[in-house]
DNA sequence: CCCGATTAGTTACAATTGTAACCATTATAC
DNA sequence: GTATAATGGTTACAATTGTAACTAATCGGG
């Protein structure tokens, strides 16, 4: 039955609900590509997205850029620092901050991930026409703005939890 | 930049992730609804939304109904039990198993926070116009069901985490 | 300048959640 | 029938995560 023609909540057909489950079902497939593998978290796979793409980021620019807050963001990075995948100076022009880039190691880490990423998700879509691709943006980025313009239903924002990719 | 024509992995773009904050953004929203005004958690608002449509289900249904895992659901009823929300009784057929039900509080209870629910849910999708509404339902459907035959990506499936509406 | 307010980032503690082991009961195989 | 496996459900312990408090550095107004 479509969403919009209910009255009772049935949990099954409850757009929250649905959007929850897809997204754990999907994230947890993706997140068994790099878990026990690289023993990476998600968190810290999260951050090397971000670092592959724009290095020299200090970590208030990561956690903007992840909807993640800073203290995963904190704790993200200071476990990449230990392994290695992460390098850290501090910023002349603002001693609070840092910049942070990809070792060489974590840019390798970064190449054998991502392309899986990449395939998984074509390949979830795969059943989807290009017109269906197409809404399907359009609807996602309509619901984000929505949700985010209706807030948190009469109470103080909080901040959002880290997503799980 | 449509999800169908990227090469390189831009975290904004990628469906999951983009999936994820959705998600999280309206999930966040629906549960100060009934977070810090009726001390539920939402494991215990999930399995409040299968009981009162489905009475006299045991454990392990409402686990199966929901998503959620055994040892989810056994804390869950466990909290709704000790306040006085929910009633068990071991089933006559099978000892191992109960038959769960609300209490008068327990309806009184979802009876405050379902309608939010749904009105909240009309809200978020007010702005899709009628067709757009039948084609997010099939696209989640599709979406879910290419998800779980593409399973967990070459490794054992491991039981979704419990999705938090 | 200089003092309060703000921001970057970390740490400590509490609450939630996942994992595994466990008991009781029922189904299955011989 | 009895041993073995499988299922329902709980408990204990470890790992993650959220919240709040904190330090250090910069900003802003007098």
């Amino acid at each position: 039955m479509p969403t919009s023609v209910r009255t009772a909540l049935q949990l099954e057909g409850f757009l929250p609900y649905r959007l929850s489950v897809l997204s754990n079902t999907i994230s947890a497939a993706i997140a068994g590509a790099y878990q026990q593998r690289f023993g990476l978290s998600t968190p810290q796979w999260r951050v090397l997205c971000i670092l592959a793409l724009t290095p020299e980021l200090s970590a208030a620019e990561v956690a903007r850029r992840t909807a993640m807050d800073k203290v995963a963001v904190s704790r993200a990075v200071g476990a990449l620092l230990r392994s290695h995948r992460v390098q850290r100076r501090t910023a002349s022009h603002d001693r609070r901050t840092s910049a942070l880039r990809l070792s060489s190691a974590g840019r390798r880490l970064y190449a054998q991930v991502a392309p899986f990423a990449l395939t998984y998700e074509q390949e979830l879509i795969e059943p989807l026409a290009a017109h269906d691709r197409l809404t399907l943006d359009r609807l996602l980025r309509t619901l984000l703005g929505r949700a985010i313009a209706l807030g948190p239903a009469g109470r103080p924002h909080r901040a959002a939890v880290a997503p799980r990719v």
